[in-house]
RNA sequence: GGAGGGGUACUCAAGCGGUCAACGAGGGCAGACUGUAAAUCUGCUGGCUAUGCCUACGUAGGUUCGAAUCCUACCCCCUCCA
């Protein structure tokens, strides 16, 4: 029994909501392995650890001995994506679609236990059921249910479109979850429709319904939106060490306690004793150290993890250059080479005017020393290593 | 089908005949400072064979010494009516 109450609280931790209420403590009751469903776009097989939010959750899940499965939602990717606000997506090919799996299984295994994780593409249902089945499928919802989605709501009461096929896909959502009998489905707090709808259609069958789980979107590294490729504010779990560690350290001291929140592995009482420290004086960004720590060793490994705050403690605390600095060549002509055009070649700077505005602000460097005149030029034979900012190093060599 | 409104740089958004490579905000970049690539402050933010030239304000023409600004046609988006 107390098993149960501490599985709870683990589960409970950093959610937006669970419905109905105290369902999730029933279920968990039962005492049997529960059926656990999180569906995933096919489209964006590059995660970030904003996505990571919820696959943390899928892997306590896991480790309290539950069927995770991982549903690929290639049925809706076939038929392209309703509420793209974008230009229309093309449909995938099956070559896609088998190719973006793999890419998942190989970024989210990072987190998850390749045995207990069960991939599953909801093609295989949706498919078979035709548009009879679709139809039948239909008429178990009403449109006054499917309007009390805000989204659809709003847009209905302001006279903006509604596209028919825009109703179907919570209920393609819906019937995966009969399909697969499945207990708890999670999701984003904009999927709490969608995941609502299942419980519905569930009981229309006859079968029991899920719980429905709602897990915060995190912020990007700005703070303000939602972490997402599009808006370049993500850090994909897949990056080198250095960026990862780089990003984290880039987030501002108060986003740094959602991340622990969201992402830390760590116990709720660590947090708010690290808290309690920083309050006390304790340098925030040795907190931040932690975290940015945490993270790398679990995409990387711990000896990533400690080499690139070794890198960013030497780089920027100390002004030191980086290890590795990318070498290369680059023609001369008439045996030498204006600075702006230098470092265009060397793709240190985008044009030769952006390489003039960042002499002017002094951000250019050759072998350490600030370059002041934009018109020096660069003797052929000679090799030098440039910098433009803090962060960008090339070695080149004049030929 | 009819009536209106609108398309400006990465995004939002001014401008409505010259001083507009285009106000302002956000974003991005750089510098200073610091406790970190936090915060704060300052500057920059089309390209080039570079103190001048070229390309840009939906597309194509036109008027004018001169247009993002005026005219014509076309394309696209939105709202209302049918």
């Amino acid at each position: 029994m107390t098993e149960i109450k501490e599985q709870f609280a683990e589960l409970a931790r950093g959610t937006d909501e669970i419905l109905p209420d105290g369902g999730l403590a029933e279920k968990l009751k039962l005492g049997r392995p529960l059926n656990i469903k999180v569906g995933f776009d096919p489209t964006a097989p590059d995660l970030h650890v904003g996505h990571t939010v919820i696959i943390n959750k899928m892997r306590q899940f896991q480790e309290f001995g539950h069927n995770v499965v991982f549903l690929i939602g290639d049925f809706t990717g076939m038929i392209g994506d309703p509420s793209g606000r974008d230009a229309t997506r093309p449909p995938l090919t099956l070559e896609q679609i088998e190719a973006n799996a793999a890419t998942y299984k190989e970024q989210v295994f990072k987190i998850l236990d390749p045995d207990k994780t069960i991939v599953d593409f909801n093609s295989r249902w949706l498919n078979e059921l035709g548009s009879p089945g679709l139809i039948k499928l239909a008429a178990r919802y009403t449109v006054a249910r499917m309007l009390e989605r805000d989204d659809f709501s709003k847009r209905f009461a302001a006279g903006q479109s509604i596209s028919v096929h825009e109703f179907l896909y919570p209920l393609a959502q819906a019937y995966d979850s009969v399909a697969l009998k499945t207990d708890v489905e999670m999701g984003g707090t904009d999927q709490k429709f969608n995941l609502l709808v299942g419980r519905h259609i569930q009981n229309s069958f006859g079968l029991e319904q899920q719980i429905v789980i709602t897990l915060p979107l995190l912020e990007g590294l700005d703070g303000v939106q939602k972490m997402s490729k599009s808006y370049g504010n993500y850090i994909g779990i897949t990056e080198p060490a250095g960026e990862m560690f780089g990003k984290v350290m880039s987030i501002s001291d108060e986003l740094m306690w959602r991340y622990f929140e969201l992402l830390s592995f760590r116990p709720l009482a660590d947090i708010a004793a690290l808290k309690t420290a920083m309050d006390e004086g304790r340098n925030p960004r040795d907190i931040k150290f932690e975290l940015a720590n945490e993270i790398v060793a679990r995409f990387h490994d711990q000896a990533a993890a400690e080499g690139a705050q070794a890198e960013f403690i030497a780089r920027f605390q100390k002004g030191a250059m980086p290890d590795e600095i990318e070498e290369l060549t680059v023609a001369s002509k008439d045996g030498g080479l204006g600075i702006a055009h230098l470092l265009k070649e060397a793709g240190l700077v985008n044009s030769t005017s952006e390489a003039f505005r960042m002499v002017k602000q002094g951000a250019v460097k050759i072998d350490g020393e600030r370059v002041d005149d934009r018109d020096v030029t660069v003797a052929a034979g000679t090799t030098h290593i440039y910098q433009v900012g803090k962060r960008k190093f090339a070695r080149v060599t004049l030929s």
